[in-house]
DNA sequence: GGGGTCATGTAATAGGTTACATGATTCT
DNA sequence: AGAATCATGTAACCTATTACATGACCCC
């Protein structure tokens, strides 16, 4: 529904956001990127960057303002923002924060099939990730600690404030899926014996119980 | 880290265990991933499965068993599993249910620049994005409801379950940003307000306090 | 002063999405 | 019978990732 973008990869609201501060040169753009850690919250890499820096100079949202300053290095261009960029960022920008769109996030896919494993092989997996998540949960605690310690403002950790709040549930949640499966209560372990190796019925799932026949 | 595989899209993962049950043509693959409504799961689209099950024959994971059935339909072929597809299949699902790794959803990336936003507009915004949530949630109740009352065992719920987990997190989490925008304690949006508009000083982000200078 | 790594970019390749094509079935 | 939809696939086009290239600076 929401019409398609001329440029969909959201590196390029990076690179718009970052130009609307002052004109760069790719280099420049992708190395302001790592430094601040906006590679953390926005797929980055050099290959990319120039690809999308490209796809923007074509569709009229930066122009090259200045090309080959700078002694014998290889010819850099400095981009600059046009009007129709800084609509473009304004708008994506809001369209982003207003409308939440479905993703695929790839332990959503993982539990979707992961009755094709053996139970208590999968417990033994659940517990491996919920041993990772805890990793990575410091991880970012850690970050955030140190960030505050540093002087940032609590303005600029909220991305990762949020990713936070997302691997506390994951943890959760896999917790309690660990829970479930343990409890004799649920026969959870039992269907799953059940399904597990036998070849059509697998199939019956979520939706859809199975038209007429 | 962990070393690439041969075909990376997770719908490949699905087509692995769609054949792990039977052998089938492509045309049949899609139709079960749509009726299980395993497409809420993982992307799918018609054009992406010849792709990746024209990678998986290449990779050796699955082989042509049959050709050219039925009356005068296109050339139909029948795909089945090979023992490297079982072997590939049940590898795979255990490094995504073992191993988190690092994602980028939308949201996040909107969150480290939403600075870019008058704080104001920010803030309607992430009120309709409430709004939207709201909706998604009640939808992901009624469809398990749904499915309960139609005898589908809990077990092929979890990922639902596992969405709903995600999809309160985010609510609650844009909630309490909308609380604390209007906490005047925290003088966010003091500092919001001076950063927006400001050429140089949205730099200032997350890590790397700017190397002495 | 030769071996890394930084700075800067281009080109080749692989991956994924959209558009096109066409016989069969069903609907009105 | 003509229109719409299903069934089935191929091809064209974009996008994205990897690999390649090369002068400059920095370290010991």
């Amino acid at each position: 529904m929401p019409g398609k973008r001329k440029v969909g990869n959201l590196l390029a609201l990076a690179v718009l956001s970052l130009l609307s501060q002052q004109p760069m040169h790719p280099y420049e753009l992708g190395r302001n990127l790592r430094e601040h850690g906006d590679d953390r919250s926005i797929k980055f890499n050099h290959g990319s960057l120039y690809m999308v820096v490209g796809q923007l100079a074509r569709a009229g949202f930066i122009t090259e303002q200045e090309t080959s300053r700078g002694g014998q290095r290889p010819e850099r261009t400095v981009y600059a923002l046009t009007d129709a960029g800084r609509d473009e960022l304004r708008d994506w920008l809001r369209d982003l924060v207003a409308q939440p769109r479905h993703e695929y996030p790839a332990f959503v896919s993982a539990l979707s099939l992961i009755t094709a494993l053996p139970p208590s092989e999968a417990l033994s997996l659940l517990r491996a990730r919920l041993d990772h998540l805890g990793r990575q949960q410091a991880g970012i605690r850690a970050l955030i600690e140190k960030s505050q310690s540093d002087g940032v403002p609590g303005l600029f950790l909220i991305e990762e404030e949020y990713r936070l709040a997302l691997l506390d549930t994951e943890s959760a949640f896999t917790a309690r899926l660990i829970e479930r499966m343990n409890d004799p209560g649920t026969d959870w372990m039992g269907q799953w014996a059940r399904f597990h190796g036998e070849q059509p019925p697998a199939q019956e799932k979520t939706r859809s119980p199975r038209r007429k026949q």
